[in-house]
RNA sequence: GGGCGAGUGGCGGAAUUGGUAUACGCGUUCGACUUAAAAUCGAAUGUCCAAAAGACGUGCGGGUUCAAGUCCCGCCUCGCCCACCA
């Protein structure tokens, strides 16, 4: 009898699949239905894989794999996310230029990834970094572009000192560098930003519709964070000057006492009165030192008057006009209207500096009263609820031409410029006579030129800004002197489309060919363990754009997309490099175990969903399985004809088909854990059985090994195609072949009923499944076990749940 | 402060969505095999009690129900995301 030897048997079939183009899609083959399913694009780093990689590609790897068996002709691509600062700086730490580090760093991951059995389609890998990739990104930016989505505009943005360069709202988290971890600062510069605001709102709408794990959506919805208010024109007293704020709540404006610009408004200099010059001044100075992590921390609120005065529309009463660092310059006008008995923030800084109070919503006694209400205090509209109040007084607004109904958005632009050198160029030219004209379509890609030197040197700048024959060009449109931008493109707008290139990637003439894209789309099957909100909100933004221009079918990129959880080091912390925690998975496999038993356990240590720590013990664990599984087959394969009874053969094909059943839902569900616990059962069910029936040659033990090699292909395709080819089968088991279960070896003659009294487990009968209520209410009563419990006492209720349970209510 | 999610054995986690709580795996203990160890196989394993019988038991306190891990009300703890967003 062979023995279970994971590392030869998986390097054998790695090798013939290769050979095989076991996993190689034809494209043109529409006969079977497609399936497409993918993780996130890998980002090249130097480190290799970890645990945590694998378990997220394999649960694309198991979707694709079980559809793949199910017939339908389905693709799981895979590619590299090369561009971008981890190369960059990964090139810096080994000396050697990005583009060679980033080949080396690939070859690594290649022949990592390679070993855990993933079913990629390798003849269509892709890299972003590839000129013949990034042609493409270059050609989507004149799209943007030409279009009106691409544009340029100066103002304070996120830096980060340490990786010298800027950044995008969403890089920036909880006031640090996503890469670096440090404390970004603002920076006032001219960059490139994508229009991502225009398509808010309809994002936005399409939000809920999707089939996303909830928390994903729920994160874009409070990015996109939608406010309905309305835009109000204080006039400032004894001026033309008109300070426009944003509110959610025109219903209290009567209450307004006092209004506050953010210290960099573009009013407050202006506005200024001579006697509050000075202590103004020191305060904005003071304001532009904190750094903004100070500013939301420290939660005491500051600030000082101007001097000056507004008029509230709408009562024409004088209110003070003051500046506070509590108010950001960023959000709405930067400037508010303050109802310090409506409004939290208000009311403490109403507190601190004695300004005046004035209730217009009843709120019984309460001081500081956020909610709705009825209205007091507010003339005309007096009595009216706060949701009524608020449509007539933007109404009355509207009609004096003093305010308007306003949709605001937390969301921001997509600021795409990065000052590095390892990124897709911007296909942007300048010329002083035509501007930023973009480069033409046939023209692409601009290469990135090779440099000795692309460390950053600080400034505001990429190196790219030195290499003179490369920055000097002539102007597309003139034909006279111009430069070249030298930002090169966020790796984010390289990671955006990669999706569309993948079903279409040796296309030389277009991104992609419609046709193909538009069979091919949208991704059956995504998932990925992090980029909730940066990545998906980008790629939901351009498939919009492309579906606008016809040049995709759908408007959403992912039907389907499963946000995983962590796996966490054994000692529960997250794993990293610096904590010495991280589990290497190459080391795992080497150690004997091979691919298999860590796939396998991978699926069984927690649902996709939860974080759980790694338990060093669970791969011997799995292979444990695995060997049982080995050792089940070889008994088969070795055993003589069996005579099984009427009894025996029930039992294996019930387990059989029931299993067959649970893990077929499991898959489609997204339960894998409960898919390896069931296979698991299984197998320790043949083997109890072997000691009363024997395993040998027999329809129904054939039955029953192989379906449990097909069912558990997907998650430890090695294994499960050794023992099918020792089965005698010449044919991949991994191709068009799933096994089909039939609901009538699932139900059995007689069940086991549990017998409560007072809800209280006592006993439990053998019954025949289609027994009456009567009956075995009957047959409970006489149980030995229940009598004494019944004796001398009254049968209040007898409940019969059909084939669960028997509760007896006695008192 | 706001939003979302979660609390079940020594550990990771199951539980047909209101019906035998702790499936499956790890660990531990005992046994078989072995000169021995590893591997493998078998048995046991929620708590209390010497054991049986029994009682108790899904973060805490109440409630609904014949029946609650599951539903309702009130708390506590932990995790994640957002955070002076007007």
């Amino acid at each position: 009898m062979q023995r279970y030897e994971p590392l030869p048997i998986e390097k054998k079939w790695q090798e013939k699949w290769d050979k095989d183009g076991t996993y190689v899609v034809d494209f043109s083959d529409h006969s079977k239905p497609k399936y497409y399913g993918m993780s996130m694009l890998p980002g090249i780093t130097g480190a290799g894989i970890h645990i945590g990689h694998g378990r997220t590609f394999q649960f694309s790897d198991i979707k694709v794999r079980t559809k793949r068996q199910q017939g339908f002709n389905a693709y799981n691509p895979i590619g590299w996310d090369s561009f971008g600062l981890p190369v960059e700086n990964y090139a810096i730490k080994v000396g050697k230029t990005p583009r060679i580090a980033h080949d080396e760093a690939r070859e690594n991951f290649k022949t990592q990834l390679k070993r855990l059995g993933y079913s990629y389609d390798w003849t269509k890998e892709i890299s972003t970094a590839d000129p013949q990739y990034y042609k493409w990104t270059q050609w989507i930016f004149n799209q943007l572009f030409e279009h009106g989505l691409a544009y340029q505009k100066e103002s304070a943005q996120w830096w980060c000192e340490t990786d010298q360069t800027v950044l995008a709202n969403e890089q920036v988290e909880g006031g640090k560098c996503w890469r670096c971890g440090n404390q970004v600062t603002k920076k006032n510069l001219k960059q490139w930003f994508f229009k991502i605001t225009e398509y808010a709102d309809e994002i936005l709408e399409a939000t809920d519709d999707l089939n996303w794990t909830e928390m994903v959506k729920t994160m874009q919805k409070n990015w996109i964070g939608k406010s309905q208010g309305a835009e109000v024109d204080f006039q400032v007293d004894g001026s033309k000057d008109i300070i426009k704020i944003f509110t959610t709540r025109p219903d209290t404006l009567f209450g307004a006492t006092f209004m506050v610009l953010a210290p960099e408004h573009q009013l407050v200099s202006k506005i200024t009165t001579t006697e509050s010059k000075s202590v103004v001044e020191q305060y904005i100075k003071q304001a532009a030192s904190k750094s903004e992590i100070e500013r939301q921390e420290n939660k005491e609120k500051t600030g000082v008057p101007t001097g000056a005065y507004a008029i509230n529309p709408v009562n024409g009463e004088k209110i003070p006009v003051w500046i506070a660092d509590y108010v950001m310059m960023g959000y709405g006008t930067g400037a508010i209207m303050a109802v310090p008995a409506h409004d939290e923030r208000d009311n403490e800084f109403a507190k601190k500096f004695d300004i005046a109070i004035t209730r217009v919503i009843d709120g019984g006694q309460d001081e500081l009263h956020t909610g709705e209400g009825a209205l007091i205090n507010s003339g005309q509209f007096d009595g009216m609820s706060s949701e009524q109040a608020r449509e007539e007084i933007v109404a009355w607004l509207q009609q004096q031409k003093l305010g308007n109904e306003k949709v605001q958005y937390k969301m921001r632009d997509w600021l795409i410029s990065r000052q590095r050198y390892w990124g897709a160029p911007i296909p942007i030219v300048y010329c002083d006579k035509d501007g930023a004209v973009a480069v033409p379509d046939d023209q692409l890609p601009v290469e990135l030129p090779e440099v000795d030197d692309f460390k950053p040197k600080g400034g505001a700048t990429s190196v790219l800004a030195d290499v003179e024959d490369w920055v000097n060009t002539t102007c597309p449109k003139c034909g006279g002197p111009a430069k070249r931008e030298t930002d090169t493109m966020d790796g984010y707008a390289c990671s955006s489309w990669y999706f569309l290139r993948y079903a279409d990637p040796f296309n030389e003439q277009e991104a992609w060919s419609p046709d193909q894209i538009k069979h091919w789309t949208p991704v059956d099957f995504y998932n990925g363990a992090d980029h909730a909100v940066a990545h998906l909100l980008y790629a939901r933004f351009w498939m919009r754009f492309f579906h606008k221009l016809g040049l995709v079918g759908d408007s959403e990129p992912f039907k389907r997309m499963m946000y995983n959880a962590y796996i966490m080091a054994p000692d529960g912390r997250k794993m990293s490099k610096s904590l010495g925690n991280v589990i290497d998975p190459m080391e795992i496999m080497d150690s004997g175990y091979g691919a298999d038993s860590l796939r396998v356990y991978e699926m069984f240590i927690a649902p996709y969903d939860m974080d759980a720590p790694w338990d060093t013990r669970g791969v011997p664990g799995t292979y444990r399985f695995l060997n049982r599984t080995w050792n089940l087959v070889q008994e088969y394969l070795n055993g003589d004809e069996v005579n099984l009874d009427e009894n025996q053969t029930a039992e294996i094909l019930k387990i059989a088909h029931k299993t067959t059943k649970k893990v077929t839902d499991d898959i489609e569900n997204d339960k894998f854990n409960t898919a390896v616990s069931a296979m698991m059962e299984a197998v320790n069910g043949y083997f109890k059985l072997k000691e009363s029936a024997g395993i040998g040659k027999n329809d129904s033990w054939k039955f029953a090994v192989e379906s449990l090699l097909q069912i558990l292909a997907p998650f430890a395709p090695h294994i499960t195609e050794e023992l099918w080819s020792q089965l005698g089968h010449n044919e991949t088991i991994h191709i068009d072949n799933w096994p089909q279960w039939d609901e009538k070896y699932l139900v059995s003659d007689t069940i086991t009923v549990p017998v409560q009294v007072n809800g209280k487990v006592r006993a439990t009968l053998n019954v025949s499944a289609d027994i009456s209520e009567q009956a075995v209410i009957d047959q409970a009563k006489a149980h030995e076990k229940i009598a004494p419990y019944l004796g001398g006492k009254e049968l209040r209720k007898a409940i019969y749940v059909a084939g669960r349970i028997v509760n007896l209510v006695v008192s």
